[in-house]
RNA sequence: GGAGGGAUGGCCGAGCGGUCAAAGGCAGCAGACUGUAAAUCUGCCGACGAACGUCUACGCAGGUUCGAAUCCUGCUCCCUCCA
């Protein structure tokens, strides 16, 4: 919580509870205009990547909490914004995408929204939003008589983005220089197109904020707000969103929903309440009780920690396979896995017939990048074969090796598995 | 504009012309211990190959040498000091 101070709307008394909150531009002001009536607020996205992954989840819960209360989210794709590259944090310029790149990444982002917002036309419905709609036709002239004098060089250059490269003497070139104005130019465009009054990023975005809340005031002298949420980290200080598998994706073809439900299920201990406020939606006086379990009971709490953040995100039916997966693999020995839900792949006659490398099967699963990588699993033990170690390497699988059965297991460890099939036909 | 110093594997960082796929640390993977947690201890940690081995890697481009991350030349970028 950022502040003790009694809230009186419910978004912010919420978001201030659970831990979302990081630095607000004018807390109590905002508050009061939010108790009187329904708002707008927006959250600008980066469209870098083709999914979101679980740091930009924060933001996300935010715009569900946002709309849950009768508020309205915009959700901004910086189709416009990512041509020219966010600086922020950086020390050197990312490399530019192509339209086609960020016209792909958008529509593959946006489908995260459909599970978390309604989207529609009434008052409290999510838009969705490209500033590419309005950036792309911009006239430079124009945009800079308009614009241009309401920002100077230097406050500009005040700013930790800039600075930080200055000081460091490494490049920023003009057009990243840019960049900072055109995210204050979108606030600008929807503080009048949709009467937004809010901006909400994560905690890198507070100078970018500042400048559209400024230019918003020069430009109407209306007064608009800037609210920032905290980097996630681990209770072992280590960024949130690491797993096995490279980084946790919240797209269900970079992350499948087994893999996501297991992340949140091998939470640290100490993280488990403040993950539960933030990343589900259960109501606080349970996330209090289930906050006091210790030692193993806490596992009890993990796995609603896992169940809720999975349905948010995957659905019912996702948690209720991942859940039973779960439990075949870690909680019944023994137990038929046929309809787990774990990466599988299907060998054919031929491969059988001519014994596909074990190595190989481990690459194929996506249990080890490569066959070297499989070489070393398996010499350092950690490979196994239906529960048992595998000893050799160069181990082939025929259709003796399934011995009768319909599938083989293949694991990585004691976490991460993978089944093999027989082709029937 | 002048004088020096530097660029090494995901990150940090060591590296005598051969024994360097490159010390050490972090991150990662696995094993032990546990509770599918944390901490700790142990092993692994470029790719391909069953294997002798082969290939790709030490900013970029050339060169010297039987042999270069290590020496020379040019280029790019960074850092420090002077004007």
């Amino acid at each position: 919580m950022v502040t003790k101070m009694l809230l009186k709307s419910e978004f912010l008394n919420i978001i201030n509870e659970r831990g979302f909150v990081y630095q607000a531009t004018d807390l109590e002001a905002l508050d009061a205009q939010m108790a009187a009536g329904p708002v707008t607020a927006y959250i600008g996205f980066d469209a870098t990547a083709s999914s979101f992954h679980v740091g930009s989840l924060v933001q996300i819960m935010v715009l569900y909490w946002l709309q849950q209360t009768g508020n309205r989210p915009l959700v901004l794709m910086g189709g416009g914004t990512t041509k020219i590259g966010d600086p922020t944090g950086k020390d050197e310029s990312r490399k530019l995408l192509s339209d086609q790149e960020i016209q792909k990444n958008i529509q593959s982002l946006a489908l995260v929204f459909n599970r978390a917002l309604i989207f529609g036309d009434g008052p409290s419905d999510a838009l969705l939003l490209n500033n590419a709609d309005w950036i792309d036709t911009l006239n430079y002239p124009a945009f800079l008589r308009d614009y241009g004098t309401h920002f100077t060089i230097n406050r500009m250059l005040s700013f930790e983005s800039v600075r930080q490269r200055l000081d460091r003497e490494h490049p920023m070139t003009f057009l990243e220089f840019n960049y900072m104005i055109l995210q204050a130019y979108d606030f600008l465009e929807f503080f009048k197109k949709y009467k937004c009054i809010l901006e909400i990023g994560g905690s890198d975005q507070w100078g970018n904020i500042i400048n559209g809340v400024e230019l918003v005031r020069k430009v109407t002298h209306k007064t608009v707000y800037g609210l920032t949420t905290p980097l996630i980290t681990t209770a072992s200080g280590i960024k949130m969103g690491k797993t096995a598998q490279g980084a946790v994706w919240l797209n269900a073809d970079l992350l499948s929903p087994y893999d996501y439900w297991q992340f949140w299920r091998n939470t640290e201990d100490q993280d488990v309440g403040r993950f539960l406020k933030l990343f589900t939606t259960l109501p606080l006086e349970e996330i209090k009780r289930l906050e006091k379990l210790e030692g193993a009971e806490i596992n009890e709490a993990k796995k609603i920690l896992a169940d809720q953040a999975t349905a948010f995100l995957h659905g019912e039916e996702a948690v209720r396979e991942a859940r039973v997966t779960a439990q075949k693999l870690f909680e019944a020995s023994g137990a038929s896995l046929d309809e787990a839900a774990l990466p599988t792949i299907i060998l054919s006659e031929e491969e059988l017939r001519s014994g596909a490398s074990i190595m190989d099967l481990f690459c194929r699963l996506g249990l080890t990048n490569s066959k070297g990588e499989a070489r070393r699993l398996i010499e350092g033990g950690g490979a196994r074969l239906n529960e048992e170690p595998i000893k050799d390497e160069l181990l082939a699988i025929t259709s003796a090796t399934f011995d009768g059965e319909s599938l083989l297991k293949l694991s990585a460890g004691k976490k991460r598995h993978g089944l093999v099939k027989k082709n029937k036909g």
